[in-house]
DNA sequence: GAGTGGTCTAGACCACTGT
DNA sequence: CAGTGGTCTAGACCACTCC
């Protein structure tokens, strides 16, 4: 009664999962290795390996060369997140996007936000506040500086008519990032802007991007209140 | 002057990732297909393929059979959160853990626990109310509902010694689960437990894991003031 | 129908690391 | 030193989907 090979890494995904979560294969428990595996499973090792390594980076194995692959005893659960674009998120409900600008100037950004994005003192930065509108009402508020020098050109864009990060993906494209989640408490001017009452615990998002080392744009996000950020694990 | 070869799957990521920045490879456009790109870059498809897939599985490349590969119009960036296990988080920062039970009885979930632990009106759960301390202070505070059908041999268990989250892992492993964050204005009880004022905005973390398709836990867990949770993209 | 990505295979060499 | 995972290669077949 030997079972049917296993064709697919999928496969192999599948029937490793299953012996970690039926505890066939305990926590901490040394794993056999590849060869082996893949002689079990009637397949090659490339396959397994690819079904090892994909739950490896899920973090339920660690692998180590020479000492073998272990079930991981304090699995480090990996959420991975949809950072949607506003507007997409608004249309994927079926709700009508609109966007206001609510004030637009060019200065100095306040000191943690010059650290954050390694700005000097004299370094000027255009700064924006705008919201996202679903149907007609306030969705999210964003307070965004963005770095003259790291987006050439912003200066003349109108912002009335197009918001700052549908233009920054066109024209200033950033190659990586560092983002912030947290709570804050409504104060009485982002309050207002989204209809918010003070006091209200708003969810908040902090993102800073960087074309390799120059920073492009800081923007935080402060949605309406009630607003959750799903996913699974 | 021909460029030498890319050996290794990295090399072409990077080189990849670097004609999407640097608009070489405009938004939108065709990339060429997999084995023209071997050509080009001195190496086997299977190398490419690798490189490509990890670039697709960031969101910045969109790739279909026969039509090919295209540069991501919108990305929409994927940032991978480590959801952590509160211990490991608190003495990662050198500070010390403590927990603490306040409050523990079988009952019967509020309707909307219920619904998303897919629970009948008739099933009892085990209610906890817990504190994780870093240096003596509160750290988070968490509500959690534990199904008996699915963790067996909860009820025996003297949670004032382990932590929920600490038993459940080692006994009662989770094949997936629903996440979601949120703010939360702190409520007077809430507020004393973590030591903060009422109408603190409050990070939540609310998750539901699963065994296959029967609940096992639901958890609330609200994070002291200021508390922020962080990733890079 | 034909072009593209998705995957499998068998074999090989390398890099890391525990002993 | 030796065992393990990490990766590359060349070739093959398949699955999807656009035309």
């Amino acid at each position: 009664m030997t079972a049917p090979p296993l064709n697919t890494w999928q496969d192999v995904h599948a029937e490793v999962l299953d012996r970690i979560s039926s505890r066939r294969w305990k926590p901490g428990e040394l794993i056999p290795n590849e060869i082996d595996l893949a002689t079990e499973f009637g397949c090659a090792r490339t396959t397994v390996n690819r079904a090892l390594r994909t739950i490896a980076e899920a973090g339920l194995l660690d692998r180590k060369r020479k000492a073998g692959t272990r079930v991981a005893t304090n699995p480090v659960r990996k959420a991975t997140l949809n950072i949607p674009i506003i507007r997409q998120e608004i249309e994927q409900m079926g709700q009508s996007y609109a966007y206001a600008l609510i004030s637009s100037e060019i200065g100095t950004p306040p000191v943690d936000v010059r650290a954050r994005m390694g700005l000097a003192a004299k370094d000027k930065a255009l700064h924006l506040i705008a919201l996202h509108l679903a149907n007609q009402r306030p969705y999210v508020c964003e307070d965004r500086w963005i770095n003259m020098a790291g987006a050439p050109g912003v200066v003349d864009v109108d912002f009335t008519s197009i918001s700052a990060n549908e233009w920054l993906v066109a024209n200033a494209p950033f190659t990586n990032g560092d983002l912030s989640f947290s709570a804050l408490r409504a104060d009485a001017k982002i309050a207002e802007h989204l209809g918010a009452k003070p006091n209200d615990a708003l969810f908040i998002l902090d993102r800073i991007t960087w074309d390799r080392s120059t920073a492009i744009t800081s923007v935080r996000m402060a949605f309406h209140p009630g607003y959750r950020m799903q996913t699974t694990i």
